[in-house]
DNA sequence: AACTCAGGGCCAGTT
DNA sequence: AACTGGCCCTGAGTT
């Protein structure tokens, strides 16, 4: 079997004195600590992971990230074989521990929709040795470490990342292989190929053709739909009112709220003690002296308060969204209407612009230098539109379906039979998450609490202040802990749940940037969005 | 130089 | 016969 040229197999089974990986076989007390028995391996995280394709034991990164023996055997001999499987059922088949082997379409689909790497698996078939991905697999590692710390510490959050290796490039098919390594099939020319291609290294099954860019029930939608929304969303006041912030793609750029942010409207912070909102930056917990028993009791939920009172009204941005889509599709022709990914791309793009005036409007986030709210926005733009989203799904999102900024909702098993393997399983994971958040009973305080702790990371490389981000961010940390374990005695660890959630928030956010990249590269994103200018400048 | 660990290969067992 | 999955070999990168 081996190629030529390998030496022939030595060591038959018989004669292998190695042992066995997760054999609970410790140094007795006389024998040395083996190196491969040391403390930190024990700490290992794939010790106590299940295996995202099956829920199996992991036994260690493979092709990109933690799974099993058997997912890793699996996906290396579809890819090596180029195997192309199909599904005898509705290509949604369970997959666990005992069911794996049943449909090994839908297996080697949750292998590419949970991030497993095609381009990992050589061609060339050389062993042993190392890959590009060890920096991803050292940031992974160093997350669970930092995950297990505040499980036991109850520490506060932490976003370890470093903002200069955060957003790679993806593995381009000359990166590390040769070409023919990562595409041993031949490429079609169409761009949607090519984008899928990139993104999964995979040929596209043809299966779910890229319908996407097409009309659905969304685009079709937009003209019908009722302006107010005040009937599915807690909207107050009038939506005419509301609406007047137009939002036009062909001077957006000069209104972006980030160009606000550094030109006329930042406020120095030697005023800030004059703004409205200093109470909230005034009442740190533990800065205060403890006047009685009430108000300490109530510190926390004032702070929490006061956060959510910049919030923005869910009302209000879904007005704003649908009005200027409505306005945008009035202008087109008839054969020149948005497609909905471009209406999509649209309504991201202005829940973004919301979210980067809820930043600038926070008490909290105008304490800081303007270059540090810079790079602290550009660090987490795409994690907030994950939050924002996920929070939408969970409070407003019925089950199976997909709600969207505009009060519209899609079946998730439309966007999966419509989309490309890359979205759907972004659409999936983002519902795995959904689920768990609700079995949590995520709420509204949470959700800012978990924007707060995204936005405020020490860690970005570039920023000025750290200390001030840091204190920033343990002071709402240490209103989170307590919300959570004030408000839902039902929940134990209900602040360990969420902050657990964090990594996949990220992990999403990072698969979303990549692949609104990818699109942006094609032509597929509105040039002058803030969305694009995001992606711009992580880029450059 | 020794160690690490993620890639590939082998092969008994299963379907 | 084809597939599965546990175990082991390999070798670039790390310590």
């Amino acid at each position: 079997m081996d190629p030529p040229g390998f030496p022939p197999l030595q060591a038959p089974i018989q004669a292998r004195s190695s042992v066995p990986h997760n054999e609970e076989s410790l140094p007795t007390e006389a024998a040395p600590t083996s190196p491969e028995l040391k403390t930190d391996t024990d700490t290992r995280p794939e010790s106590e992971e299940s295996c995202p394709v099956c829920g199996d034991r992991v036994s260690g990164y493979h092709y990109g990230l933690l799974t099993c023996e058997s997912c890793k055997g699996f996906f290396k001999r579809s890819v090596q074989n180029n195997k192309h499987y199909t599904c005898t059922e509705q290509q949604s088949c369970p997959m666990n521990r005992t069911q794996r082997k049943r449909c090994p379409y839908c297996r080697f689909q949750k292998c590419l929709a949970v991030g497993m790497k095609t381009e990992a698996v050589r061609v060339d078939r050389m062993r042993g040795g190392r890959n590009r991905f060890g920096p991803l697999y050292r940031r992974d590692r160093q997350i669970k470490q930092q995950r297990a710390h505040y499980q036991t510490n109850a520490a506060p959050y932490r976003i370890k990342m470093e903002t200069t290796i955060r957003h790679q490039p993806p593995l381009t098919p000359n990166d590390h292989y040769p070409a023919e390594l990562s595409f041993n099939t031949t490429m079609s020319s169409s761009a949607f190929q090519q984008c899928h291609m990139y993104n999964t290294g995979m040929p596209h099954s043809g299966v779910s053709a890229p319908n996407w860019d097409c009309d659905m029930d969304v685009n079709r939608g937009l003209s019908s739909l009722p302006l107010p929304y005040s009937e599915r969303l807690p909207f107050t006041g009038h939506p005419q009112e509301k609406c007047h912030m137009s939002f036009d793609y062909h001077t957006a750029s000069t209104s972006h709220p980030m160009h606000r942010t550094v030109s006329e409207s930042y406020t120095p912070r030697s005023t800030q003690a004059s703004s409205s909102n200093v109470s909230i930056v005034d009442c740190d917990p533990d800065q205060v002296s403890h006047p009685g028993p009430a108000f300490s009791s109530f510190q926390t939920p004032s702070f929490l308060d006061a956060l959510i009172e910049s919030e923005q009204d869910e009302g209000q941005l879904c007005a704003k969204v649908l009005s200027s889509l409505q306005r945008e599709q009035a202008n087109r022709g008839k054969h020149d209407r948005l497609n909905t990914f471009s209406i999509m791309c649209k309504m991201a793009d202005q829940t973004l612009f919301g979210l980067v005036e809820w930043a600038r409007n926070s008490a909290l986030f105008k304490e800081l230098k303007v270059e540090d709210q810079m790079v602290l926005l550009q660090n987490c733009w795409s994690e907030l539109l994950v939050l924002d989203y996920l929070y939408r799904q969970v409070t407003y999102g019925k089950e199976g379906c997909v709600y969207l900024v505009t009060g519209q909702q899609i079946e998730v098993s439309t966007i999966i039979s419509q989309a490309g393997v890359t979205l759907s399983g972004l659409v999936s994971r983002t519902q795995d998450l959904v689920a768990k958040l609700k079995a949590l009973q995520f709420d509204r305080k949470e959700f800012v609490c978990l924007k707060y702790l995204v936005l405020f990371n020490p860690d970005v490389k570039a920023v000025l202040n750290r200390r001030q981000v840091e204190q920033t961010q343990e002071r709402v940390n240490r209103a989170l802990m307590e919300h959570a374990r004030h408000s839902h005695a039902g929940h134990a660890d209900k602040f360990g749940q969420l902050l657990l959630r964090l990594p996949e928030v990220r992990s999403i956010s990072l698969q979303v940037e990549e692949y609104l990249y990818q699109r942006h590269l094609l032509g597929d994103l509105p040039c002058n969005s803030l969305l694009t200018e995001m992606l711009h400048t992580k880029h450059n």
